[in-house]
DNA sequence: ATAGGGTTAG
């Protein structure tokens, strides 16, 4: 394609001097290739008009060739490639060419490409950029939350002579709030001379966006009362920001305001106001404006599907799912995710399953997340395991997102080696990546590990936030680690800048209960800026336990029920102390409150994945089909331990037990026994046994599993609620300290 | 004659 660089077809009514100049041509903006432009439905006519354009040397106009790469670079059917080519063949591209380019890649799917040509502009074309340039150009470092190359193109723009610019000004507020620095970008809106009504849109969705969603409200306040009147685009960011706030009264507010001041309804202002009305609970509201919509589109009708499912309506969810014009990806992605996030990982697992059997649309990021996160709370490994595959199929790029997700599913699947072969492979880790790692060693009792990652983190410049130090204090509580919690607990505010929160605190209490430091953990709690909730009572609580303290479990467990009165597990410990000491008529008290109430114990749940599916055993359960070989393999357990001095343990001083559950006969039954039973009859010696429970383990379980581990020669691995419990040869990887 | 800002899934 040499020759295309000097027109083989004389131009018509080309003047013949030379070099020839394409500026300001109008002889060629009437030509009837540029009507054709917008007419394109396809590649093929757009070639065929490109065609026409080298031809008739229309291409060689600037403004005609803006008009194909435009074109090219902006409709559906055609790739930015191609409108590469288009330039490519453009002798001479002015700085409209070049801006159309550098406009096309800034909203394109690789926005660096945007930065690219406008340094190639710099080099090769012999005009500057002008003010229409860096409005494009800082949309590509937005895109890329590129904060030095931004603040390079606002340093050009203002050497350029264009720092007041509006349009390149309401850019660079936007440019800065992307990047996460609402500092400056509040800096650059209030240092706007001559603000429109864009300016104001551009803080207000800033602020929005940034997680400042009551400064937003105040600003739009603000511009009303400075006589600028809000539009459409005002609307919905107002709206995105009473969703953040959860704030149902003024979202309703906005949706009349936006009635009373005659702001034009479009679709995409429609959807915002579903959105609020989802965000703020009230799934009626939505539903009456979706029926009145004039015009729906599938984010509608997946804003529809997502009030349903977050109110756990799966029901009415499923209906909107099978009436909605086209199930894409975000449709499945959001029945997976609400299944996963409300505790139903099996449910989250079989629309996995549908959504492979249907092929089509193919699972993105998005739903690997969610189904990793699925497997994670079920330890389903070979799941997990193949995704893990899949992903490495698809060649899909292992992001930040994914990374965590792999991590955290392995780790909570047992395989902490696999977890830790994920974190090596990856070239970058973030605050996420670093913090699931964490987390993984502390739940395996490799605390001291745990907080060799967390020096190497903050070796590698990666600023730890409020989840990596919950991960840290985690990894403290489980090994033990008392003066180290400590230290970390107070350098927290002072050194990290990360305010400890109730987390944290319950987390530290848990730290110096468990470690007998009952005295200090009360002081702490008294001493808490925020008050205490229940969780951080019930550590003090497990610690009074642990210790056998009397006197401050009542306390704990009165503080407690204040705080969550339907609490099964005080209920019963405080009626055991009371029996103790001899205070019947509190007892019955409570019993009878209990009743009435129908307070009732969660019931403990085991599950085992066996050649991928997986298999649930609640307490004396006799519903699974191997049901008989289960009771007489634990029939054979029993008699074993037996012969081996085993005695049934139920004797602690304070139990979360009833009594009934205190006889032989209901420990033998308890779900994780039944489990290992199962895992033992049905997998292969060499292959470990994996036990999901979804409470603590108890006491005896967790002596028998030592045990089993020896005199079957077998290794199991059993995740409770709170962390793992390895045992092997008769020993547990949790030193029998959790 | 040309071109800047907004909503939905982790």
């Amino acid at each position: 394609m040499a020759s295309l660089s000097t027109p083989v077809i004389s131009l018509p009514c080309h003047p013949n001097s030379s070099p020839p100049t394409f500026s300001t041509d109008l002889r060629f903006s009437s030509h009837p290739a540029l009507s054709l432009i917008d007419q394109c439905t396809s590649i093929k006519q757009l070639k065929q008009v490109h065609a026409q354009m080298l031809r008739t040397g229309v291409l060689f106009d600037p403004y005609s060739a803006s008009k194909l790469i435009a074109a090219s670079a902006l409709s559906s059917f055609s790739s930015l490639d191609y409108a590469r080519q288009v330039f490519d063949q453009i002798p001479q591209p002015n700085v409209y060419t070049w801006n159309t380019l550098i406009r096309a890649y800034a909203s394109s799917s690789d926005p660096a490409e945007s930065i690219l040509v406008f340094l190639e502009m710099l080099d090769h074309c012999s005009e500057c950029p002008d003010k229409y340039t860096y409005p494009f150009a800082i949309k590509a470092a937005s895109e890329l939350r590129a904060l030095p190359v931004g603040r390079g193109f606002h340093g050009m723009a203002i050497k350029a002579s264009l720092g007041s610019d509006i349009y390149i000004l309401n850019s660079l507020v936007h440019f800065y709030g992307s990047c996460g620095d609402l500092d400056l970008a509040r800096r650059v809106f209030v240092k706007t001379p001559k603000k429109d009504v864009v300016s104001w849109n551009s803080m207000i969705t800033v602020f929005a966006q940034g997680n400042c969603p009551q400064e937003a409200l105040e600003l739009f306040k603000e511009m009303e009362a400075e006589n600028v009147k809000p539009n459409d685009v005002t609307m919905v960011s107002v709206l995105s920001a009473c969703a953040k706030k959860v704030d149902l009264e003024f979202g309703r507010w906005v949706c009349s305001y936006i009635q009373r001041n005659e702001i034009k309804e479009n679709l995409t202002l429609n959807n915002a106001m579903l959105d609020m009305y989802v965000k703020c609970g009230s799934v009626e509201d939505a539903k009456r404006l979706f029926d009145r919509m004039p015009e729906k589109d599938i984010v509608s009708w997946t804003t529809m599907l997502d009030g349903y499912a977050q109110l756990g309506n799966y029901e009415e969810a499923w209906r909107v799912f099978a009436a909605m014009p086209s199930q894409d990806i975000a449709a499945w992605n959001v029945l997976i995710s609400s299944y996963e996030q409300s505790g139903k990982p099996k449910e989250a697992l079989a629309v996995f399953n549908e959504l492979q059997k249907s092929k089509s649309p193919k699972p993105d990021e998005v739903t690997l997340v969610s189904t990793l996160a699925a497997c994670a709370q079920l330890g389903a490994i070979d799941l997990g395991g193949w995704i893990h595959v899949y992903i490495k199929k698809q060649v899909m790029k292992l992001n930040c997102h994914l990374t965590t997700s792999l991590i955290d599913m392995y780790a909570k699947c047992g395989d902490l080696d696999k977890a830790l072969e994920v974190f090596n492979s990856v070239e970058r880790r973030d605050v996420f990546v670093w913090s699931a790692m964490i987390a993984g060693l502390a739940m395996h009792g490799q605390g001291r590990d745990a907080l060799e990652f967390f020096s190497k983190m903050l070796e590698a410049k990666v600023k730890p936030n409020a989840v990596t130090f919950t991960n840290v204090l985690c990894a403290c509580s489980h090994t033990g680690l008392v003066d180290e919690g400590r230290t970390f607990f107070y350098q927290m505010e002072p050194v990290y800048g990360v305010m400890p929160g109730i987390k944290h605190y319950a987390c530290m209490v848990d730290i110096l209960g468990r470690s007998g430091n009952l005295d200090e953990a009360v002081e702490l709690i008294e001493k808490m800026p925020i008050p205490p909730t229940a969780s951080v009572w019930g550590a003090l609580l497990g610690a009074c336990k642990l210790h056998g303290n009397v006197v401050l479990a009542e306390k704990a467990c009165s503080h407690l029920l204040e705080l969550d009165p339907r609490n099964h597990g005080a209920y019963v410990l405080l009626s055991n102390i009371y029996a103790k000491t001899g205070k019947w008529d509190e007892v019955s008290g409570l019993r009878k409150h209990m009743r009435d109430a129908g307070i009732k114990k969660e019931p403990g749940c085991s599950s085992i994945e066996v050649n991928g599916s997986v298999h649930e055993f609640l307490v004396g359960d006799n519903s699974h089909p191997l049901c008989k070989e289960i009771y007489s393999k634990l029939d054979e357990m029993a008699l074993r331990l037996k012969s081996n001095g085993y005695v049934p343990n139920k004797s602690h001083l304070l139990q979360f037990v009833e009594e009934e559950d205190m006889k032989d006969h209901a420990l033998i039954l308890h779900s994780e026994k039944l489990a290992i039973a199962f895992g033992l009859i049905s997998l292969s010696p060499s292959q470990p046994i994996h036990v999901v429970k979804n409470l603590r383990v108890c006491g005896d379980c967790h002596s028998v599993a030592k045990l089993i581990s020896k005199l079957y020669d077998r290794e199991i691995l059993l995740r409770d609620r709170y962390r793992f419990h390895h045992f092997r040869e008769g020993h547990c990887s949790c030193n029998d300290y959790w």
